[in-house]
DNA sequence: CAGCTTTACTACCGAGCGGTTTCAAATTCG
DNA sequence: CGAATTTGAAACCGCTCGGTAGTAAAGCTG
């Protein structure tokens, strides 16, 4: 019922729902659930409160809604970069360079939406465990990039799962240092810190 | 005027400040700051609502001053776990699994409550980056660990600096792993992948 | 005991919250 | 054209939120 096209028939829509999305997914994304209230929505939306609810639900659902998207969207992202990285050591290199640009960059600024929800409702909305599920999918997408990096076969299986574990929990802690207003050097002496723990793989 | 202890005159008090403190630390933990109401802290302290502004000031005077506490309490138990842990390289490893333990217990389980709180409220409690604190004063702890396991003197500044921001920024991906509900067996294995690294340093 | 100070406790408050009702306007289909 | 359907737009609603008055009670001091 919620977020679905509407029918041919009767008066078209003046918004646009997927741009709405986006731009209520950066609202959540810079303020917050709780700190993000109906009004807000309703001014960033462009919509009226009738509308948002008839196309989205309720607060709650609509964010579900955003989180879906953002995750599918961040994997997307993740998986391109990966692809861009290559083979070979060089690949962790370029992944971490890639990722240091999209961190510094204005959305980087305010880390990862699915981090910054799982530490403020953890538990509290029902049926969908989003931080879990984000942690599973990036670290499934690390080992990918491991496994161009360092092509060690069966005999290196433990060494490949430890590489992508400190991968995965280093990246979900950068989104921390992200969003706690570290500046572009901090940032980069983070990033540089993990260029050189690589090299000592 | 605030959390400032009565003076003997008067009535004299039912409920002991520390003991307040501590419960509401532990509520604020449990459920982050927006979603803990006016009546969770009446209900929790045992205290009543005048009672609660004329010691605390305000909700978010009485989350500063739990934030405060929380961070002093915090940097010792980090100084007292590097303490224990030694020198040489097995040192890195007593601490990770210092660290482990109590990762692994009931308080634990809620990560940080800084960067809970950080991830949250990020600019919206004045005069207190709070977040960056944290960060800053566990990196130097974490520096002091670094030293005395990787004993290189000046040559080596580069390096350990770099083992000292991977560190940093492991652990506070930790403290996101823990909150998002990770089994013991989960925050078993990423601990183990950082022993691994450290074996590589 | 009288007077002063501080705390305990009930009741209450305005404001803003998430959510709804209502009706006019715009389009499609018979 | 006119009935049906869907959206736009404004006003509205009950509730819970953080925060206060006002008063009784309990201890010190003289």
């Amino acid at each position: 019922m919620s977020a679905i096209a509407s029918t041919a028939v009767g008066r078209p829509r003046l918004f646009d729902e997927e741009r709405v999305l986006a731009e209520l997914t950066a609202l959540f994304w810079r303020k917050g659930y709780s700190q993000t209230t109906m009004s807000d929505i309703v001014e960033s939306s462009g919509m009226h409160k009738p509308s948002l609810y008839r196309t989205f639900g309720s607060k709650e659902e609509l964010f579900a809604i955003v989180l879906r998207r953002y995750l599918a969207e961040r994997m997307q992202m993740f998986s391109q970069l990966i692809a861009e990285s290559g083979s070979g050591i060089s690949a962790a290199h370029k992944f971490l360079t890639l990722f240091e640009i999209d961190a510094v960059s204005e959305r980087g600024r305010d880390g990862c939406l699915m981090v910054m929800a799982s530490n403020e409702l953890r538990g509290t909305l029902p049926g969908y465990d989003f931080a879990s599920d984000y942690r599973q999918q990036m670290r499934q997408q690390l080992s990918t990039l491991v496994a161009a990096a360092w092509p060690g076969g069966e005999s290196e299986a433990e060494f490949a799962r430890a590489r992508t574990d400190v991968l995965t929990t280093y990246l979900l802690g950068l989104h921390v240092v992200m969003r706690s207003g570290a500046s572009a050097e901090e940032i980069h002496e983070y990033v540089q810190a993990m260029h050189l723990t690589v090299d000592a793989w």
